[in-house]
DNA sequence: CCACTAACCTGTAGGC
DNA sequence: TGCCTACAGGTTAGTG
């Protein structure tokens, strides 16, 4: 499911909800995601304050009080949502909704506003995971990414720098989060789309030899910005079962140029191209013959 | 170092 | 309706 728009539309949607919530009780309904959850993770949350809710690529990153940082990676189908407390006769304690199937954990929450709220985590493939650290900089998941997409220093220097020695094709290079952080097949079809670049183009095609970078690289620079823009303007790409924290869809999947197009009409103004479907390293790219080179 | 495949796990859509 | 296969937004270990 979430690639970066999606993961920021997440972020967007806890972040107030959460910022200054105390974690009164963590319940685990399994001890592993991906991964096992770090140990005493419930006993290390419990307590806290969470004090701001970031986003690095696909990370989302909950600063806790005390000097603690709560990582959590979705997956592909890893989802958060709020549930109200339920009031169970005239007791004055509160009962949470029954867990649906797939949640494997509950944050019971206390905001300073609003009250008593419960923090679902719920993922059917479990391919998402959670750690804690004292440092994000202790987190191997962390060091290594490449730069923020809609930071300054992702630019067509800089990608003509790790460009200029690879003969991946443009798609695995992008795919390739040391090169660019929070972007996924979505996306990298996206964009190779707007820049009018073949998915199967290699990289070194986009470097001078000077190692400089080209024009078409600028326009990929361009292409992978304003996608990313876009997409978290509308609330992400709902597939399946992604859901924006009010539990509303996002609506780019409407926007999509070549994504899931095969067969249909190339969007590309006066272009005649039909979309064409083909697999790279495992994975499903979409383009236009016609426009993309 | 590079590139590709299989694997992790569950759900769903499509063909027969 | 049921069975089977293919495929799905991500990441990584293993292989050549």
């Amino acid at each position: 499911m979430p690639e970066l728009p999606e993961v920021e539309t997440v972020r967007a949607g806890l972040a107030p909800l959460l910022q200054g919530a105390r974690i009164d009780g963590v319940r685990l309904n399994r001890a592993d995601l991906r991964f096992p959850f770090p140990p005493e993770f419930a006993r290390e949350l419990t307590g806290r304050t969470i004090l701001s809710v970031h986003r690095r690529a696909k990370y989302l990153l909950f600063e806790l009080s005390g000097g603690r940082v709560w990582l959590s990676h979705l997956g592909m189908t890893g989802s958060y949502r709020f549930e109200e407390f339920s009031f169970k006769g005239p007791s004055r304690y509160y009962e949470p909704t029954l867990a649906r199937q797939h949640d494997h954990a509950r944050f019971t929450l206390l905001h300073p506003d609003r009250g008593p709220l419960n923090l679902i985590y719920a993922d059917p493939r479990r391919f998402g995971f959670m750690a804690l650290y004292r440092d994000p900089s202790e987190s191997p998941f962390l060091a290594g990414l490449g730069p923020e997409p809609l930071a300054n220093d992702f630019n067509a220097e800089a990608l003509a720098h790790k460009f200029a020695h690879r003969k991946a094709p443009l798609k695995a290079a992008l795919l390739d989060q040391r090169v660019v952080a929070g972007l996924g097949n979505i996306y990298v079809c996206e964009a190779l789309w707007r820049a009018h670049l073949r998915p199967t183009r290699r990289t070194g095609t986009l470097v001078t030899a000077a190692g400089k970078p080209t024009p078409r690289l600028e326009d990929l620079v361009v292409g992978v910005r304003a996608v990313l823009l876009e997409a978290i303007e509308a609330g992400g790409s709902t597939l399946r079962d992604f859901r924006k924290a009010d539990g509303e869809p996002g609506y780019f999947q409407h926007d999509f140029a070549v994504y899931d197009r095969a067969g249909l009409a190339c969007r590309t103004p006066g272009c005649t191209g039909t979309i064409e479907r083909l697999v790279q390293s495992g994975r499903s790219s979409f383009f236009c013959p016609l426009c993309q080179h």
